[in-house]
DNA sequence: TTTAAAATTTAGACTTAACGAAAAAAATAT
DNA sequence: ATATTTTTTTCGTTAAGTCTAAATTTTAAA
């Protein structure tokens, strides 16, 4: 069983080696706001228990174990945030620190049945993938509704960062996630998109349309 | 903001407080499963905190203050053990270990939505009622199905400890807690109860009876 | 009421996870 | 190629929360 803090390093080091594979002591310190020498300690204990590969002075990279483990807290701290916003109807911006207590919660069964709960969902609500079980990612072709043509099809699977608003709005609309979209007509003149979901005919501005992120399959 | 060690200290001395009003250091040691030394320096913290009345050698008792603090905890624990049962669908046995990891996420928010989402449940899967936001228990009127005479009512709020079973009987059924019953007969010879739940009429034996709590309105 | 047993506290030690200061290594600039 | 700066590590400390062993106080028994 893991520690709490032991579990921060691994997600930190997973999301710094998107950027960079090779992860260096300092960048950690930054992302969780500690001091360089405190990561230090922490990496060489991590590097004891096979979760990282760790050469002094030469930056560390996460291990196949330390890569699973790391999947299985995004995991959880994806599908915690899928319930608070779609369960308990949490606002986008609130959810993060909740969900960062969330994801320490130790029980598989929990986490299998939540996840049922919520319909086994592909995406968070922040358009950002949730890893499965075993640490699989489905791979993404998410894109944003602007990016469709005439015709093409998607599933609403979030909005982009910084942008709650778009939310309350999608919400008094009767949007979902997981709602899926077709592109009926683009109008040229100002970017309009009108498109039908849920059988209704609805009209989405240029900047709506640049912030909605849709799962398609072409 | 206190510790997850705090809490659970206070959540003990709660608890240990309904036996008895001054509650012995070995007392505590025991529920938490620890030594008593370390018992002795956890209540001094709290005492320092003013959580708790502590005098050497004479044992503790919880403040007002540390009162309503436990008060709070065990509410998070009850209405995260009712979330389980009620929504996820486990267990009554497998609930207590989760809800104690729970109960001591920090978010008032969360723990509002949540009880709205649970449609402010006055008792958790277990019968025990569930404090307000402020501390305050409803006052039980729980009662064994039992103990009920012809033609009385009341609410199902759970089953007695130790009766797992009954709970999947009662949901092969289609029985929920908060559903209403009424006494329509008693067959003497044998105890049976036949009752009116949700408009149908079933009969329940005298070991069913005598395991089910209600909560009724005399 | 003195003594033995039980309960409680004190004192010192350990572990985890953090810190700062100083040393060491690597990267960069001259 | 050497000097300077930056990055990283080492080492000694700290705080929380636990433990064991020894000391103290309370309780119970003789």
């Amino acid at each position: 069983m893991n520690s709490q803090s032991e579990e921060d390093y691994l997600k930190a080091l997973y999301h710094l080696q998107m950027e960079n594979n090779r992860v260096t002591t300092n960048s950690i310190a930054d992302y969780l706001k500690m001091k360089p020498s405190s990561v230090t300690d922490m990496l060489k204990k991590l590097a004891e228990k096979n979760y990282v590969n760790y050469q002094k002075y030469k930056g560390t990279s996460l291990s196949k174990k330390g890569k699973l483990v790391a999947l299985q807290i995004i995991r959880k701290h994806r599908l915690w945030e899928t319930f608070l916003v779609e369960k308990l109807g949490f606002g986008w911006g609130q959810v993060h620190l909740i969900a960062e207590q969330l994801e320490h919660i130790k029980s598989e069964e929990l986490i299998e049945k939540l996840d049922a709960f919520l319909g086994n969902p592909k995406y968070d609500p922040h358009g950002d993938p949730i890893p499965n079980e075993k640490g699989r990612i489905e791979k993404m072709n998410q894109k944003l509704l602007i990016e469709l043509k005439q015709n093409q099809k998607g599933i609403i699977t979030g909005v982009k960062r910084g942008t709650a608003s778009l939310l309350s709005y999608l919400d008094k609309e009767n949007i979902k996630l997981g709602d899926a979209v077709k592109v009926l007509e683009i109008i040229e003149f100002d970017g309009t998109f009108i498109v039908k979901i849920n059988k209704r005919k609805i009209t989405f501005s240029e900047k709506i349309c640049q912030n909605l992120l849709l799962e398609t399959y072409d």
